[in-house]
DNA sequence: ACTAGACTAAACAGATCGGTATACCCGTCC
DNA sequence: GGACGGGTATACCGATCTGTTTAGTCTAGT
């Protein structure tokens, strides 16, 4: 019922990557648990079994999203050179995000378009879209103040600010390469507080 | 069948009111066309009489939205006075969007809202967007020239981008004054752009 | 050998989906 | 006074929605 990403049972694993593939490509309220139950090769028993319901399914595949997320920009985020100066690590979020739309991402961010179709506050994947971006913003003020900028929440709000301007143009197709654009001003925001 | 905004019955325009509130509210496909013409005191016959399926219906409904954001946005930027500086029309821009946001918008941005909801191309409501998104960064875009800056392009990109990022930011609730911050980034542009 | 857990197969609710059909009412214009 | 357009009311279509039920199989651990 719970259905934690660690130690899941092997249909339940095939139920979560069929819904984060259909979830993300078609949307949330598109896809129903009889399409997904097919994909995955299970039965909608063995669905309503590990998950209990399609609300807990769509917070499940939040939050496995958001894991892998997470990951993947600390650990770009930590392959910068320790010589390197710590301004350094602040645009290797845009470069990791950059890299992150290429390979997961071209319908831009999961969790906006998630917001979008929840309109409802009391759905339980509310409450990991918040949690997203709340880590992302403690994330960036974290990086910014070890660049020992002046003022790190006011410059953690404007790097927040042109990870998701970039994500959504991305996903949008309007400009050629919304990451570059958020890279370039991310530079211009660092230099002015003095981190480079 | 192509239902205009101009001389719209008035069944179709309560149709289309009812559709706005209702789409934007509780998301595109979280809402059947019966709940629409009950809502609007419309039978279904009527509804498809006007606008001939619910696609087009959404297409209508982003068109008009699209029309009354263009509208207001125009209208805000024309109040700056004339003696004043070009740039501050550019500004404007964003006073205009955080008012916007606090009337009608508090979902964030209907137009990225809808093309998370409609991941098919085919779709009549993507071209509107695309439309929509295009005319923002070509108003801006002129906004930019007419302010004398350098490189009017780039400029563009770049606000466009932070009236994306507020957007969405303001949907989210995830900071506390993302048009504020957006300002503040675009007020440091223009004056790295030599327009202030 | 027994059992608990993970799973399949298939039917069934009751509601709602987008869309269509039939039949009728009423005011306006010619 | 007759045609016509805009509208109402109601029923229907097949498909799909989330979720449940009954019945039974297979496998691993003790």
């Amino acid at each position: 019922m719970q259905a934690r990403t660690e130690a899941l049972t092997p249909a339940a694993r095939r139920v979560l990557d069929a819904a984060a593939e259909l979830f993300y490509g078609r949307g949330i309220n598109a896809v129903g648990v009889d399409l997904i139950a097919k994909r995955a090769g299970v039965t909608k028993k063995t669905l309503y079994e590990r998950f209990g319901s399609k609300e807990a399914l769509v917070a499940a595949y939040l939050r496995e999203r958001d894991e892998r997320w997470r990951a993947w920009l600390t650990a770009e985020v930590d392959k910068s050179p320790p010589a390197a100066p710590p301004a350094d690590r602040v645009l290797a979020t845009f470069d990791a995000l950059a890299a992150w739309m290429r390979r997961e991402n071209p319908r831009g961010c999961g969790f906006v378009n998630a917001a979008a179709e929840l309109p409802d506050a009391g759905h339980p994947a509310r409450q990991v879209i918040a949690d997203q971006k709340r880590w992302l913003r403690g994330y960036l003020r974290q990086l910014c103040e070890d660049a020992d900028v002046a003022a790190p929440d006011e410059l953690a709000d404007e790097l927040l600010l042109l990870h998701e301007g970039a994500t959504v143009l991305y996903g949008l197709s309007a400009v050629a390469d919304p990451v570059g654009i958020s890279r370039r001003m991310a530079l211009r925001a660092l230099e002015r507080a003095g981190a480079v």
